[in-house]
DNA sequence: CTTTCTGCAAACTCTTTGCACTCGT
DNA sequence: ACGAGTGCAAAGAGTTTGCAGAAAG
């Protein structure tokens, strides 16, 4: 039972590394075949699938049906914009606290914790400050506070 | 545009409300067919939309890839258990921050924020303390902190 | 050479949707 | 009677998997 070190492995993880806006399995694929044409969308959600099994990156399942995945895997946060679904890194704010009291009280075992702010992102604001919900066509940016 | 008051809606709304288990779409079903055995279960996903809409019941993403149903829409937060999936209410810690000033700072604009705790709770601990990771059959149970 | 990994395609899971019919108002 | 809501079944999106052949060690 030995890990082999492939091309597409490789290439798979890099493409999430170096990635900042968080990508869908699609969008890593997409990336990956630009520089291995012949990947395949299976081969990439198994690769995904053992580098999130390695601890080598993070699979966010935020309000959307897709996982996302974050080779950032230090303890972070995460902001998603409700207008354009772009994802930030949040550092972990200065007062939370790693265990809930609560919890522990009560015999749970806590081994992490995920915490996700919901809001508008500084470029949807500037975009459309008074409409109510905006098409997220051409707003895919991201940006990161505070890594 | 005037909505109605069906049967289906307030049966689903009730399975919800009256569920200790944050329930997924197929789990409401099931329970709302022994009331109501000829619902299909596009309906209940269309109410279950129409609920969240109205603020009714909360839609939760947790590490899965289905969506969870819950009818305690007041700001509180979740623990999933990693053996057995099972989730509990956990009432926020008091500690907790409403706003992330690094985000403020930053001119994000926060509407809401959802914090998940993982990790393994009592009965999990107690039925296999030292086994890794043990099929979750028969141990679905929930318990509810704190409310 | 052996064993793991790949590409392909089909299967699977969860959710949404189009349509004709039903039921609240 | 009007139109929002329903049941059904098919379609859709995202992910997993079985298998024959490719390639890493």
């Amino acid at each position: 039972v030995k890990e082999r070190r492939t091309r597409q492995l490789e290439a798979i993880y890099e493409a999430v590394r170096t990635a900042v806006d968080h990508p869908s399995a699609d969008e890593v694929y997409a990336r990956v075949r630009q520089q291995l044409p012949s990947v395949s969308l299976g081969t990439v959600y198994r690769n995904l699938q053992k580098l999130s099994a390695q601890g080598r990156v993070r699979v966010l399942h935020l309000k959307e049906r897709v996982a996302r995945y974050d080779a950032l895997v230090h303890e972070h946060d995460h902001f998603v914009c409700e207008r354009c679904d772009a994802v930030a890194d949040v550092a972990r704010p200065a007062g939370q606290p790693t265990e809930c009291p609560a919890l522990a009280q009560s015999g749970y075992a806590v081994h992490a914790q995920t915490l996700t702010f919901y809001g508008v992102c500084p470029r949807c604001q500037r975009a459309a400050p008074l409409s109510e919900r905006r098409d997220n066509a051409g707003l895919t940016g991201v940006e990161r506070v505070a890594p």
